[in-house]
RNA sequence: GGCGAGAUAGCUCAGUCGGUAGAGCAGAGGACUGAAAAUCCUUGUGUCCCCAGUUCGAUUCUGGGUCUUGCCA
């Protein structure tokens, strides 16, 4: 562990980064740096796991419950207020804890994004011309005849990434992956410890399941149902946590209470498998770290 | 008990005019630069319920059996 770096804990849903960043911000006297795309929503405490009252008030939190359900998160805005966060922690003569799960946020921050431009309102209107899948084929042709056909071989059928391309092609008149291969990734902040988290499959299954189970108990099914009255399914962003579009069709009575547990615990898998495949690939400066119950 | 319907991948099912079979979901691997808890790509799997008959050949046709299910009693 060297002095004056960040210390950061990755890892799957569930796997216990929360737990350990605490420990980690308590040993050290640091302040904890969420870096984790839907803690951002304050109405979702439950469904995103954010840290408690009382853990909050033990270590700071940044980054965590910061955003209502009508705030378009995006890794931009991230980065810059992560900057912020740890400038602020360091100036205080603390030891600022990056943990949390969204991998394209834990990248960017540590690696840095190219400066594309965007524009909300031209991503918003293309977004809308090619919502509808039988479009796509329209979208790549377009791309193709702006002159980014490589573009469309890489991204294929990926609609989002095809319509940010033409987003950075309209703004720049050049593609965005001339754009992009500009500069090798070099990490933009000392690290005194970076981890991921690893658990056996079987483990953190069933610490998926557990904690499902956890939430539910804990209320998360009113506090969907508050959410979704406060325009959840329609927000931006916020729309996208995990499980909360599953309760909504256990209250339209599409599946049953029983069947409720198991579908959110499968969604929350393939969440996980996805965050293992990104922190395995994307973050060699980070070190495995094994964990297992006692 | 009577009359139907069904039995095929882990699950829900399609199909084979007789030449040993395929979708979705689940599972596995991968990608990822302004929505990333998102989005996208690749991919394995089978006593085709059992027994007999017909046939060169039966998962497919015929008969019987078993189980499930619907309606009527």
């Amino acid at each position: 562990m060297r002095d004056g770096g960040l210390i950061v804990v990755m890892g799957p849903t569930a796997s216990g980064k929360s737990a350990m960043a605490l420990e980690l911000a308590a040993a050290h006297g640091g302040e904890i740096v969420s870096a984790d795309s839907m803690q951002l929503y304050r109405d979702l405490p439950i469904g995103t796991a954010q840290p408690t009252a009382e853990e909050r008030r033990r270590i700071p939190h940044h980054l965590v419950a910061i955003y209502d359900l009508a705030v378009r998160a995006d890794v931009y805005a991230y980065v810059a207020l992560a900057d912020r966060a740890i400038a602020d922690i360091r100036r205080r003569g603390r030891v600022p804890v990056v943990a949390g799960g969204t991998g394209l946020y834990l990248h960017a921050l540590l690696y840095g994004l190219d400066p594309l431009p965007g524009d909300e309102t031209l991503k918003t209107r293309l977004d809308g011309e090619y919502d509808d899948p039988a479009r796509l084929a329209e979208l790549q042709a377009r791309l193709a005849a702006a002159g980014d056909a490589a573009v469309v071989v890489r991204f294929g059928n990926n609609r989002r990434r095809l319509i940010r391309a033409l987003e950075v092609r309209l703004l720049t008149g050049r593609s965005i992956l001339e754009l992009q291969a500009a500069q090798r990734p070099h990490l933009r902040y000392p690290l005194a410890l970076a981890r991921k988290l690893e658990w056996s499959r079987e483990e953190l299954k069933r610490r998926i399941a557990v904690r499902v189970e956890a939430m539910l108990e804990a209320g998360w099914i009113d506090e969907a149902e508050r959410a979704i009255a406060h325009g959840l399914l329609v927000s931006p962003t916020a729309h996208q946590a995990l499980g909360y579009k599953i309760i909504a069709r256990y209250l339209a009575g599409e599946i049953s209470r029983a069947a409720l547990p198991e579908a959110i615990a499968t969604a929350t898998w393939q969440f996980a498998r996805r965050q293992q495949t990104w922190f395995r690939h994307q973050h060699p400066e980070a070190e495995p770290y094994a964990m297992a119950s006692a």
